[in-house]
DNA sequence: GTTCCGCATGAATCGATAG
DNA sequence: ACTATCGATTCATGCGGAA
């Protein structure tokens, strides 16, 4: 098992699986191919035969999947002709023929989704991520990913927004202060299963001392402000399953690593990372990107260290 | 049909649909009884009958529908036995086999969602709202549903400085004058297809001048503010609908009204609404407060004619 | 060093046109 | 009839250059 740890493997997941032993990962989160989508890379796969292509693949990933484990699967299905294709609402349904139990669904939100206008729809900004378990109790880690209390003391002054304006004016009646004293203490609470993705949160995160043993976010969330956040699968969306459901040493399985963001998502919170990638420009792009976060690391490290001396 | 119009049926729709003529409803929104809960009002529906209880149904609706009208079932599947259940599944890829079109998902991003902790779950803060129609070009009036643009409010208030903020609060200080003139230079766009409620971008709409012949939004704005905001089915979410889905005068039904939120949402935009609920005190109470919500603007359009005169 | 303005760019979708 | 390509549409975000 451990000659395939933490190597991005430039090989076919349908048949590389094999190769990994029974109950060996703590954690799938992917985010595949949507059907008819990256032919270039990929090679088309037909909406119509979307399931068939990926149940295989999913029976490897129940079968490497420790039993306590989690099988996060990012997707969403296209308009087709018109209407919402429906490949995906036929997955679930067969994925719990095949024993997986279907969990929960988290909605990740989207804010700046792709722009345009249609007559009959809006912009797509939203994304299923379907959780998927081996058994009912599986690990979770729910104290990892509590974020800062509610709606409006959520965001800065900066962001301040014309609704809480309002509040401002119609009850606090003008007193400030009170207000920005409540940002310095603000309690922290359980998430829920929409999926906002904000920094601040991962900083908030890291400098916590409410000893909720997350590692070295204070790197991590410098990492995540560089990246491109437009960015098809932005790397707090596996960083946040990561962080949610497993802990540090655990093995992450991507199987459709693509330029390795959830290689780096897993590394950056000290976990082990599997990950498999078809395509070969895709494949030595994940690589690099890996080896220069590497890089930075020792770097970070070091610098501590004589500052520390 | 005259006589089936804006009136509470207190009748069973799996029977009392079929008095309705094909092809005269513009707009069917509803909420139905979950699987397995409301038992107290109407007899508890298994998941595992779900489907072909709703079946039927949504046959009667099919026929009622107009051809380009719409059919928005506000839904969300809850756990069974540590799982999500997967009825709404179904039922979506049956409502297709009978004809309809699944045009769209959208989002309900629920803030203020029930409160409660469990080992291997967070708290549901989203449902389901699925667009069904009968034909692929139905009516869609994007321009009444825009919403202020994301990030304005941010813009504008980083460059205040927090001294300028405050005399900004003091200045208002309730005067809602000043607010609406800040409203109208925000600049609007279209919303997407994750819906987040705010009772301000309604109001925004009704004071626009930009012509998007939204009556009443004032007075609206002031019941949706009165209105209890954890209900199950807030005014806000049929109004939406309302709003993107029909114009003036037209026909909106709802087959499982409950307390009567569609029909004053549609009496507040200048709707007719058809209000079918088999519950008598739900129906009862609904009536009542359509009563209320009448007398109410009947004082109104007289105030304001006093005014003038 | 900051802040601000302008601009390019995205896992997009539809409808029309062409092969 | 079915597939492939192109243009038009739209907006949140990060970046670079300027004030």
């Amino acid at each position: 098992m451990i000659k395939y740890i933490n190597k991005i493997h430039n090989r076919d997941s349908s048949t590389f699986l094999r190769n990994l032993p029974d109950d060996s990962v703590n954690l799938i989160v992917t985010s595949p191919p949507y059907a008819d989508k990256r032919k270039r890379y990929y090679g088309s796969v037909h909406p119509k035969n979307y399931v068939e292509w990926f149940v295989p693949i999913a029976d490897e990933l129940h079968r490497v999947l420790k039993s306590n484990g989690s099988f996060i699967l990012n997707i969403k299905e296209h308009p087709r002709d018109g209407e919402r294709d429906t490949y995906v609402l036929e997955l679930i349904l067969e994925l719990k023929k095949r024993g997986w139990y279907w969990i929960e669904e988290y909605c990740w939100y989207k804010k700046n989704s792709f722009p345009g206008k249609w007559p009959n729809r809006f912009r797509d900004s939203w994304e299923r991520c379907l959780h998927f378990s081996k058994q009912k109790d599986f690990e979770m880690f729910q104290d990892a990913v509590k974020v800062p209390i509610g709606d409006w003391a959520e965001k800065r002054f900066k962001s301040l927004s014309e609704n809480d304006f309002k509040r401002h004016v119609s009850s606090t009646n003008g007193s400030l202060g009170r207000n920005v004293s409540n940002w310095l203490d603000r309690k922290r609470v359980y998430p829920h299963n929409v999926i906002v993705l904000e920094e601040e949160r991962y900083l908030s995160n890291g400098l916590s001392d409410e000893g909720n043993n997350v590692p070295n976010l204070i790197e991590f969330a410098t990492v995540c402000h560089n990246k491109n956040h437009s960015a098809a699968f932005p790397i707090e969306l596996p960083s946040w399953f990561i962080l949610l459901l497993t802990k540090e040493d655990d093995i992450v399985l991507d199987p459709f690593i693509g330029s390795g963001t959830t290689a780096v998502a897993a590394l950056l919170l000290n976990r082990n990372y599997i990950g498999i990638e078809k395509n070969k420009e895709f494949a030595q792009s994940a690589r690099a990107e890996i080896l220069e976060l590497l890089k930075q690391k020792k770097k970070d490290a070091k610098t501590k260290q004589e500052n520390f001396s």
